[in-house]
DNA sequence: AGAACTCCTACCAATTTAGTAGAATAATTG
DNA sequence: CAATTATTCTACTAAATTGGTAGGAGTTCT
């Protein structure tokens, strides 16, 4: 399961991308009341992918945060990964939050860890394929279905 | 992540495939100790899975528990289900532990949730394709791998 | 100077997780 | 039949994690 706080690390994150050609900052109330996110955490989760160097900001008045790269080089795996959600089932065939399970005799030859990791290569390709530009479209492609309903295949 | 209770439950069912065949059930004391897992809280784990049909159990002297279908017919997912824990990365994609997300406005247009949805198929795909005989099958194989590596490719 | 911001440290309440204790109940076996 | 060996079931609980909040210090613009 994915933590709120990751959710709405993406969530700010995209709202960001979508005024990524803006030349001024977005004020955390902006973000915060835009994407229904409780002000004073993401206060703090903004903080933190400042450090982590997905965002800049600007102090004082007329301040806020932008993008610190290009939309497209931002993946939805990175994202998850500072923000403290480890993307594997199992923390033995995590990549950035590895440990051994005490009570496995032979990693090696676990079968479920095996199937386990088939699952975390199979989330990590889409997550790490897909950036927050990936995601706005995917957002334009679903309204648009939504909205012109016109050329339709029939349904069912 | 799975919950270590979900890991155990899985665990011990794998215990008990193996013995499938063997008439006698196998005492819980027996899986805990095979296995690494506290009693105890196996004890929990398997009344829980008889409840649910996974196993059965024989109570008093030379009790224990048995595997109430083919090993062939119990799915990871199934099991990962039960003992509580949703595949889906946000509850929202989830199709046993659905909840919509309160500040989503339309659900049907978020690009993260569709990109979510994309991953949560993609695990479902692997964990309900996976019975606990295969997962026998895969530890087998990586034991042969393991021990007899004559005929291997040569490495880099 | 003062308003409008971000930055930062320090809390905290609720929930979930990972168990444990102990007695009741049931079947086998000598 | 009675002792023994099991499962069954109810009821706690300790620790960690999650999802926040409070409040002031520091910065910049006007």
């Amino acid at each position: 399961m994915l933590s709120k706080k990751s959710k709405y690390a993406i969530k700010a994150l995209l709202a960001l991308a979508k005024v990524y050609n803006e030349k001024t900052p977005l004020r955390i109330s902006v973000i915060a009341e835009q994407e229904k996110i409780p002000r004073k955490f993401l206060e703090a989760i903004l903080l933190e992918l400042r450090n982590q160097g997905f965002v800049g900001s600007k102090m004082g008045a007329s301040g806020g945060y932008y993008l610190a790269k290009h939309p497209e080089e931002i993946m939805l795996s990175a994202v998850i990964r500072v923000t403290g959600g480890p993307i594997a089932m199992l923390p033995c065939v995590s990549l950035n939050f590895y440990e051994p399970c005490e009570e496995c005799v032979d990693e090696a030859t676990c079968g479920l860890r095996n199937v386990v990791m088939e699952v975390r290569e199979a989330s990590i390709r889409i997550l790490s394929k897909t950036s927050l530009a990936d995601t706005l479209n995917r957002e334009q492609m679903l309204e648009k279905k939504a909205v012109k309903p016109k050329k339709r295949v029939k349904t069912k």
